[in-house]
DNA sequence: GCATTACGCTACGTCTCGTAGCGAAAGCTC
DNA sequence: GAGCTTTCGCTACGAGACGTAGCGTAATGC
């Protein structure tokens, strides 16, 4: 994650996939330190002052760098916050509790308490709304977000299907779709929970969630 | 928040339910003819310019009416914009299809219509957003968009009950939030299909979600 | 008529934006 | 070390949106 070196020539904006390329460039190399503290800040400043309020200068100003330096890594404020938030979902990984209804249990408390901070609240629903009219940011928030989480539904099924606890799909792509499906009810269901119900999707609610999930995929 | 009219008669901002006092206040009324057009004009933004580049100023220009005005009626940009994409939601309504999975797929998928719009899209998920640090407007936002669709919910229940397709609860308690985890799952789903996945929810993914929501709802 | 309120218009200070230019700092290669 | 390259902090700038104030006028009720 973060660039510091960069794509290929100097380093376009932002990220991405940083092929830390062998060629280490010439010159100065930009501060990783940086990038941690500007990151840092982005976040801190989205749980003081929200989205619509957040400035780069703010920024800037908080993680002790100069504001020209802020638009020399990122395009904007829809890039930074993606990858402010992105960090968040670092650490979210599929437990093995023996069995699939604790699995999802599991990973679905983890998003739930990952969704819960401020900084995520605010920024992530920001930045998705944005992408609505923006096809490579809506990219990069799948690549840096999205996919990791479905991963994690891709791992949790194969497991599943290994145990007996669900029917194995022939069909590549009705298996695919299934996935899909999946996905969009968990994630969603969490999300709306949060931010629209602004209700804790504690684990009480967790499991009510998962077992009617489970019925309605194992009858099939 | 601000003030320029006083507290509470002669109707401070936003219609949200004006009393239509029969009291009706002596002076120049407020033009419907003006609030139409600048919710239109609102809506029209949103397509081309999208939330974070909407200006208040540009709007006004649209509706062909002075920017004093729009301020004089909504505190700021986010309860214009909760207004004006709740209209939206004004012909939603359940229709009797013979069967709960039919009335639901009805539902879903008007529901899933109304978001596919480009104003609702970026529109809606933003306020959403800003609700997170702004309890009045999510409050805005519970009470023109959410309560309408939720109530859908609990007519299809109360109808479904009746129809012998789901077994009554008896605990209120409990009842009360099975309403509310369907509400979370239904629209939650819809919304992170539209908008994060960026995929279409059209008939055969309602259907396909419709039967797995039936499935763990009726086993159980 | 008179009081009251809404409207259109103009103008204003303030803030944020995103960029440009500069000298200094920090790496690498030779 | 010298020399090259890139980044960094800093300052300054025009452009644009914000939200408000003030004015004269229009539309209602008494």
């Amino acid at each position: 994650m973060i660039s510091l070196t960069a794509a290929q020539e100097p380093s376009v904006y932002g990220q991405g996939m940083q092929s830390r390329s062998p060629a280490s460039r010439t010159g100065r190399p930009r501060s990783a330190t940086a990038d941690a503290a500007i990151l840092a800040a982005t976040r801190e400043a989205l749980v003081d002052l929200g989205w619509s309020k957040l400035t780069l200068g703010d920024v800037a100003t908080r993680a002790g760098v100069a504001k020209t330096t802020l638009y020399r890594r990122w395009a904007g404020k829809n890039e930074l916050v993606v990858d402010a938030v992105a960090e968040l979902f670092d650490e979210l990984e599929l437990p093995d509790r023996g069995s699939l209804a604790a699995d999802i249990e599991g990973v679905v408390l983890q998003f739930a308490t990952i969704l819960a901070l401020p900084e995520a609240k605010s920024g992530l629903m920001a930045v998705v709304a944005e992408a609505t009219r923006d096809d490579a940011l809506r990219e990069r928030i799948r690549a840096s977000v999205v996919d990791r989480q479905k991963r994690l539904v891709l791992e949790g099924r194969a497991r599943a299907q290994a145990r007996g606890e669900l029917p194995p799909e022939p069909d590549p792509e009705s298996a695919s779709r299934t996935v899909d499906l999946i996905f969009d009810m968990v994630a969603g269901a969490v999300v709306h929970r949060t931010l629209v119900s602004a209700e804790p999707a504690d684990e009480e609610w967790v499991r009510s969630f998962t077992r009617v999930l489970l019925l309605g995929l194992a009858s099939r």
